[in-house]
DNA sequence: GGCTGTGAACGGCTTCACAGCG
DNA sequence: CGCTGTGAAGCCGTTCACAGCC
């Protein structure tokens, strides 16, 4: 069975993690990872490592296990992280900055296409190396760039608009950190509010809430 | 119905964006909102809208709908933010200081309790208005203060030692941003890595991958 | 008539059990 | 014998359909 129609979201989400690893593991020197050891490093069954990877081909050798490198390697062509595609950025607050360093150090197979923010103090200058163009150029920039991927990280009054301009130019999958629902019948968008995680995780908090498991999704 | 064993994390998740859009709506002047109404708002169905709420008691009247500020009150007594709990917050780098804005900007129900980080330099100013303690009062400080929340915002390198130290001091559930999964049999722990995030949305960028809809769980 | 609350049906993800190779 | 790959079963959350009230 290869590449059905459409792979469970929950699948996607674990694919970095098992990257992640992998990274790891190949650092460490291991060539070969069984399904089971992947398992004891993720906290996800050895069945569904299997299963999720195998939603994609077979890339392991009965009675052996996998290649690190080969499954890293396959792992970032399915996320389409192979050839580094390009991010905008909008936003060059705190966590836009954040975000910035965190591609910036790790190497996630993203590279930074465009930063964007309104502040005409901003625009002029650089941010963690990059040049910061205004929000004006947003639509027209994407688009000469052919950027598919972009993240929010502007006030909760600015991201329907800087959401729209993106779409204009074309990004097919958006990263919203702003409190706003964004949505958009054709362009993928996952919403990310960390004020909003941080009230689910109070409910866990409580003395009668949390039953002490880990959260089962993340 | 009233409180089963366990509720569906997936609602637990919900709760938080219910809650943003009766705040709203309060704000707006609106005193009675339908399952209906809400749907439109927050894009999830009205059933699934009835049904979380349902887990939890009946707080709406048939033929009219939920009452805004009762609902809302509801809610945060649900999550546990009614009592401002206190939060703690290790690592105070751009991340770190992005997450003490939102807290500060909106009144999300929770208080910065402790801010933590281990260099020096920082351990002795402030940030965004809150005292910064060395990393090495982390357990004592939780402890003294009753704290049940955390943040974990330092490196990766990092995290597993803040993390020890949180749950020595009692800490009962964590939201963990470092690239390391976390796992502790009595603490509740929610791995939330920006790179992992941005990975998988790289996938959706693809133009064979993405559908196009939206991500169901978020 | 409108809207909530809820058992029943449905669907999708996870777990189980095992067949298939090395 | 070890470990992968996978149909089948189980489970959990969502959707459906409707009863119950206002």
């Amino acid at each position: 069975m290869r590449e059905p129609r459409r792979i469970p979201p929950a699948t996607i989400a674990r694919l970095p993690l098992y990257l992640r690893e992998l990274e790891e593991l190949g650092e460490a020197g291991q060539d070969v990872v069984s399904s089971r050891v992947l398992s004891e490093l993720t906290q996800f069954s050895s069945e569904q490592i299997r299963k999720d990877l195998a939603y994609f081909g077979a890339f392991g050798r009965r009675g052996i296990g996998y290649s690190v490198g080969h499954l890293a390697a396959a792992i970032r062509r399915i996320l389409g992280i192979a050839e580094e595609p390009e991010l905008a950025l909008v936003g060059a607050g705190r966590l836009g900055t954040a975000l910035l360093r965190y591609l910036g150090r790790r190497h996630a197979g993203l590279s930074v296409g465009a930063v964007f923010d309104s502040d005409p103090g901003k625009s002029m200058g650089q941010v963690e190396g990059h040049r910061v163009l205004p929000a004006s150029a947003i639509a027209e920039e994407v688009r000469q760039r052919k950027i598919r991927l972009a993240a929010i990280t502007v006030p909760a009054t600015a991201a329907q608009e800087v959401f729209a301009a993106l779409v204009e130019g074309g990004v097919q999958a958006v990263l919203n950190f702003a409190p706003v629902k964004l949505k958009h019948p054709s362009v993928f968008v996952h919403n990310l509010d960390l004020a909003t995680e941080l009230q689910a995780l109070a409910y866990y908090g409580q003395a009668k809430g949390g039953t002490g498991r880990e959260r089962p999704d993340a």
